[in-house]
RNA sequence: CGGUGAGUAGCGCAGCCUGGUAGCGCACCUGCCUUGGGAGCAGGGGGUCGCUGGUUCGAUUCCAGUCUCACCGACCA
């Protein structure tokens, strides 16, 4: 590709309105522009990255037996009727007419339409196991959109759907789609880690998701230093508390706290340590109904824990008129002590241990000490409700420890059962001619999202550093000096030749000082770069610099070819 | 959705308080010069100041409305 002839509009200064560097880089670097809100048109070197990406992944998902196709954008509203989630999805769906009224949306996702295919064409088990997937564009109208292709609403995903006749059949595909995500990470040089995480909207039993670890990830994950336990902070369960303490309990007392509503401020006024108080906190769902959680002062809540085993859809904290009828207390003096109406109360399993701690009153400015679960109040449930914290014991191997991590959710692998197929009556006959509801998984790549996220992961102050495998050219050729004949006759004969043996040479024939190619080179992240100056050139010699370690090579006319050639081939074949 | 801030040339911004039809840097075009890390000189093109209405002889500037964009959003009982 002549660089003259193609186009790739770099900016030099950073764009004011990008937060994170892979969005910047993306913008600077004329990967993509913003055309909306969250949306984006990818420019010819972005889409060549996409598309890098896309065939490894292609590759992938047809090596683990799944089968592309691709289904439309816009889909029926009375498929996710049947569903169930036309009336679930919320705005995130971006729902119009078309001229004669009829309801549709931009597909967020794929389920009810493969699942309407799959019911009308699969009727025996023979005809199983399936997996179908697609790479294509899905709309999420989210509320709010950013960092570039981390988070839009127009995005390129690929989406998977296997197909099984029962749950054993169907966690051997989902074991299939884990592994070739593996491959596929793997495959891009990238840093992550596959984590337990919550099933959110999409719903069935179980699932991973495969994070790639960033500073500015949006996800918190945590992960074990001695075993392979790793998991969304949402989901991670806590260690399994142990031993009560055999302390005599003492007796309950009343204690003025003026002003002192948060556990800091009570632990210190006190002098106790804020692991020996109980920090409580009262919750409402969408129905008004209220829920008081107790937990250890320094412990978080971990609101999507308490919202599953509660089994809400919904979940907040409790306004302070709420808070004031059920408690008869200002927020800041809470407890499970002498509420004003009955409601359920939720302790985290380590409340069940603690002895003599400290609590609000329910009064204005006041606290108890000395108070015992069971002698003082009474607890509905004992489960883990608490955010995870790094140096938690590892709640599998128990001798590891947590660490906390960042991370941009690249991918996503579920269990779904029979949620989508058992709504949208899709059955197969058994070998006893018996009605059967198909078993169904679900596995997801955001494809621009990975690539930002590698951008991400690989950069300096001078730009992207991308990994081969993903780099939308293998490497480039650098005249100098566009008006020495001498220089641009080698040059292009380099440029040539590496055409010729498949490699993707992007050949800098601009007639521009060095300096701008040199920053325009960097900026773009070309993995390896070959330079044609007429110093080096009365020698017999170009230089090659590789972008990821700033390595300089002098190599002669004759070998400069072969040298560079052997040098992608082997970092691709390394990557398969 | 709520809070905050911003819309002036392709990009980054100034001007607005104190109304008189707009400026800087980068980018772009032409010429000269230059060619190993975003050079220099000279000349030039480009803006109904987000939109609508109001006040005024006159509005980028003041007022009202509206649209768009960006950032923040329980750190807690």
């Amino acid at each position: 590709m002549l660089y003259s002839r193609y186009f790739i509009p770099t900016i030099k200064e950073t764009p004011s309105d990008a937060e994170v560097v892979s969005h910047q880089l993306m913008l600077r670097a004329g990967m993509i522009r913003k055309l909306a809100s969250g949306i984006y048109n990818y420019l010819p070197l972005g889409l060549r990255s996409l598309r890098k990406f896309e065939n490894i992944v292609r590759e992938e998902m047809n090596k683990a037996d799944a089968i592309e196709m691709l289904m439309p954008s816009v889909q029926p509203a009375e498929l996710w009727q049947e569903s169930g989630r036309w009336a679930f999805y919320g705005k995130e769906l971006l729902r119009f007419k078309d001229r004669k009224e009829a309801e549709f949306c931009m597909g967020p996702t794929h389920e009810e339409v493969i699942t309407d295919m799959v019911r009308r064409e699969i009727k025996s088990y023979r005809q199983m196991p399936l997996n179908f997937y697609q790479i294509q564009t899905k709309f999420r109208d989210e509320i709010r959109p950013r960092f570039g292709l981390m988070r839009g609403r127009e995005f390129i995903m690929k989406d998977a759907y296997s197909f099984d006749v029962d749950s054993a059949a169907a966690d051997l595909s989902y074991e299939k789609m884990y592994n070739a995500y593996m491959r596929i990470f793997e495959r891009c040089g990238l840093n992550f880690r596959a984590v337990e995480a919550d099933t959110g909207s999409i719903g069935g039993s179980s699932s991973h998701e495969f994070m790639v670890l960033a500073d500015s990830g949006e996800d918190a994950i945590v992960s074990c230093n001695a075993c392979r336990y790793a998991a969304n902070v949402e989901k991670a369960e806590s260690p399994l508390f142990t031993a009560s303490s055999d302390a005599a309990l003492e007796a309950l007392v009343k204690v003025s706290t003026p002003e002192m509503k948060t556990i800091a401020d009570v632990a210190a006024f006190m002098h106790v340590a804020s692991n020996t108080t109980i920090k409580t906190l009262v919750y409402a769902s969408e129905a008004g109904d209220l829920v008081m959680a107790l937990l250890r002062g320094d412990h978080e809540l971990n609101e999507l824990k308490l919202k599953n085993h509660l089994g809400w859809d919904d979940i907040q904290m409790a306004s302070e008129e709420q808070i004031l009828a059920c408690t008869g207390s200002p927020v800041g003096f809470l407890g499970p002590i002498g509420l004003k109406r009955e409601i359920p109360v939720i302790a985290d399993r380590v409340v069940q241990g603690m002895t003599n701690v400290v609590v609000g009153a329910n009064e204005k400015d006041q606290h108890f000490k000395n108070v015992n679960c069971g002698r003082d109040f009474d607890v509905s449930t004992f489960v883990d409700i608490r955010i995870v914290a790094a140096g938690d014991a590892c709640p599998r191997c128990q001798s590891g420890k947590l660490e906390m991590w960042r991370g941009i959710e690249v991918g996503h692998v579920f269990k779904l059962g029979t949620k989508y197929s058992k709504a949208l009556n899709a059955t197969y006959l058994d070998a006893n001619g018996r009605e059967q509801i198909i078993f169904m998984g679900c596995y997801g790549i955001g494809i621009g999202r990975t690539v930002a996220a590698a951008i991400e992961q690989n950069h300096d102050e001078n730009g992207i550093i991308f990994p081969i495998p993903i780099a939308p050219f293998h490497c480039s050729v650098v005249a100098v000096n566009t008006k020495d004949s001498g220089v641009m006759a080698a040059a292009e004969e380099i440029y040539l030749c590496l055409e010729k043996l498949g490699i993707e040479v992007l050949f800098d024939d601009r007639d521009e000082r060095p300096g701008v190619k040199f920053k325009d080179n960097d900026l773009i992240g070309i993995p390896i770069r070959i330079v044609v100056g007429s110093k080096g050139l009365a020698e017999g010699n170009v230089e090659v610099k590789i972008r990821s370690t700033g390595e300089v090579l002098q190599l002669s006319l004759g070998e400069v070819v072969s040298a560079v050639t052997l040098r992608i081939g082997t970092a691709l074949a390394h990557s398969q």
